[in-house]
DNA sequence: TCTCTCACG
DNA sequence: ACGTACGTGAGAGAC
């Protein structure tokens, strides 16, 4: 980690002008005295449900729309964001180098994450930042082991979406993949009644964000609320949708059904997640595990599918007896440290293993595979 | 130790 | 009338 970085960061971070707009000195790092300093001394108007513990909300979601007007909300905004890099990834990660290896060694959990998921731990390593320009920055730090060497990712490109249209036998978006279309724009264009080449942008994002929210089972009144339309006209998007892709209806009721039947659902490859409140009186904690039941076995079969692969790219790598390593898997991404000499080679066969883990399914999948000399530039 | 917030897929 | 996105881990503050 470049020492730039981090002079760079602390430059940035600027408390004086937090202190001078709101007219007090304070913890911008504690929730509790933000919200007593925007809510209570600045007077602005709170209009949202407190916390748990009866303190002011203050997270991200919530004050955005505060921030056109508020440049101190701005400011916490800006402050929270760049301490959040420096204090997670810019000041630890340094000290979690093995001085014997000169690199870092995060834990793989291969049973905690109930749907089949891996997570990373001291460090975790699957939520280093990409997102934001600042945050990219970090990921230029993770490079190859030496100039012999580059990283190389591996990802496949919309592998939920492919997988429940692929469980549910839909169709319609089957089709999609088949022909290779943009998968968003291509439902936009048939929830939205116009011509694919058609679609503008805001159809598209609309779109997109309703399949991500298909995939996790959520209701009008979050997509209305994502997407900033009332919740009769996310209803009727929803409509539009199910009655385009009558598959995915079909098989939320049915893995709904199944795990009210059974108490549990399964992966395409049989892992089994025990759906508790299935049956519940309680119609939260009873819609809560209706989500579940309906991502599960979504989530987990990219799970599934991704393991598959990882194992059969490592005994291709012993059988050939490839040099360059496998360092990585980030849910839908794998991340390997690749010999140069090899690069042609290693990416044959990643790309061929990633591709067949599972014979079996009807809906082609598709990998991105880059190389650079840092993550980022192999992303 | 719990809560809040925020980084990722 | 009301209300929730699915799955994680980590740092800082509050208690």
């Amino acid at each position: 980690m470049s020492l730039n970085l981090k002079k760079i960061l602390q430059l940035k971070i600027s408390e004086k002008k937090i202190y001078e707009l709101a007219g007090v000195k304070f913890n911008i790092a504690s929730p509790k005295q933000v919200g007593e300093v925007l809510f209570e001394k600045l007077k602005i108007p709170y209009k949202w449900k407190k916390t748990s513990t009866n303190q002011y909300s203050t997270d991200e979601e919530k004050i955005n729309e505060l921030a056109e007007e508020n440049e101190v909300v701005r400011a916490i905004l800006e402050f929270r964001k760049l301490s959040k890099l420096k204090s997670t990834y810019v000041d630890a990660l340094p000290n979690m180098i093995n001085p014997k290896t000169g690199r870092v060694h995060s834990s793989f959990n291969q049973a905690r994450a109930a749907t089949g998921r891996l997570s990373s731990e001291s460090p975790n390593l699957q939520n280093i930042p990409i997102k934001d320009e600042e945050g990219r920055e970090i990921r230029k730090s993770f490079i190859p082991r030496d100039d012999k060497h580059i990283l190389v990712s591996a990802d496949y490109s919309q592998i939920e979406l492919r997988l429940i249209a692929d469980i549910s036998n839909e169709s319609a978006m089957m089709d999609a993949f088949i022909n290779k279309l943009d998968i968003h724009r291509s439902t936009a264009a048939k929830i939205y009644n116009v011509p694919y080449e058609l679609v503008n942008n805001d159809q598209r994002r609309n779109a997109k964000t309703v399949n991500f929210s298909i995939l996790y089972g959520a209701g009008s009144t979050n997509i209305s609320r994502q997407l900033g339309i009332s919740r009769t006209e996310a209803k009727e998007l929803i409509d539009q949708y199910f009655n385009t892709y009558k598959g995915l209806k079909n098989y939320m009721n049915k893995v709904v059904q199944d795990a009210i039947q059974n108490g549990y659902v399964t992966t395409l490859l049989g892992r089994k997640r025990i759906v508790r409140d299935i049956n519940s009186k309680n119609a939260l904690a009873r819609t809560n595990a209706e989500r579940v039941a309906i991502n599960t076995p979504i989530q987990g079969t990219a799970a599934d599918l991704i393991k598959v692969a990882m194992i059969n790219i490592s005994r291709r790598f012993e059988r050939e007896k490839i040099k360059s390593k496998m360092i990585l898997q980030v849910h839908d991404e794998l991340l390997f440290d690749v010999l140069k000499s090899e690069s042609n080679n290693v990416k044959e066969i990643i790309e061929y293993e990633m591709k067949n883990a599972i014979p079996s399914l009807k809906v082609p999948l598709e990998v991105g595979i880059g190389e650079g000399m840092n993550w980022l530039e192999a992303h």
